[in-house]
DNA sequence: GTAAGTACCTTGCTATGCAAGATACTGTGT
DNA sequence: ACACAGTATCTTGCATAGCAAGGTACTTAC
C-alpha cells in the first residue's frame, strides 16, 4: 500500500476508533490493521501528539498477562476534532473521486 | 484543507488528467485546483519525477501570449500506473470509510 | 514604465509514516 | 533453568512529498 496515502489519515482512524471505545496503543494497532496497515513506530508518536494538543487523556490499567496498558480516552476537543476531520476527509475523498472520474468542471 | 491528505494523491490526479488530454504544467495546476488546491511548487517537481521514471514524455509548443508551454503526455507505463494507482486509491478510500463508520470487523 | 497575467523553475522547510531497535513482563515448552 | 513467543511500551534516524517564497522571462494593457 502506498505509504503516502496514509499521511494524515491514520490520525482520523485513531480518533474514530477512540470515539467508540477507550483503547491502548497496541490494541489500536491491531484494530486499525484489520483495514489499514499501521506500525507501532507510527502509533506511539501519534498518540503522544494527540495527548500534547489535548485531544486525549490517558490512564494506566493492569493486564492479565503482560505489562500494564496505557489507555487513551477522547476529550471533548478530541471528539470535536474527530467530527471535523471526518467531514474534511469526506469532502476530500469526494473531490478526488470527481477528479479521477474526469468531472473536471467543478459544477457537478 | 489538510495538506497531509494530499500526499501521494496529487500524483494520481495528474495522471488522471493526463489520461484525458496532454497538458502543460500551469494548465494542470488550474485544472486540478478546480477540485483540490495544488501549488506550482508541487506540480513541477512532481512532473519531473514522472518524467524521470518514464510515465510521461514532454514536447514544447508555442503559445499566443506568453512563453512556450511544455506539454506532458502519458506513456504506456504512465497509463498502466494511472490505472493501478486509481484502483489502489479506491481500495484505500473504501478501507478508510469502513473504519470511520465503525465497521471494524473486516468481514463487512 | 510598470503592473498583471502567463509560464517555467528551484531552495529550504515541515509533517508524518516506517524500519529497526531497546526495554520489560508473562506464559509455554524442553 | 533457559529460551522463545507474545504482549506492551517507547525512541532514533530515514524517506517522502507538499508548500511558501522566491527567481526568470515573455506579452498585453494601462
Amino acid at each position: 500500500m502506498n505509504i503516502q496515502f496514509k499521511k494524515g489519515i491514520l490520525e482520523i482512524c485513531v480518533l474514530a476508533v477512540l470515539a467508540q471505545k477507550d483503547c491502548y496503543g497496541y490494541e489500536l494497532v491491531s484494530e486499525i490493521s484489520k483495514r489499514i496497515d499501521i506500525s507501532e513506530g507510527t502509533i506511539y508518536p501519534l498518540l503522544h501528539r494527540l495527548k500534547d494538543v489535548g485531544h486525549v487523556t490517558t490512564y494506566l490499567q493492569e493486564s492479565a498477562g503482560g505489562p500494564p496498558r496505557k489507555y487513551y480516552r477522547l476529550t471533548e476537543s478530541g471528539r470535536k476534532e474527530e467530527h471535523e476531520q471526518k467531514e474534511e476527509w469526506m469532502r476530500f475523498a469526494a473531490s478526488v473521486n470527481a477528479l479521477l472520474e474526469g468531472k473536471n468542471d467543478a459544477a457537478e
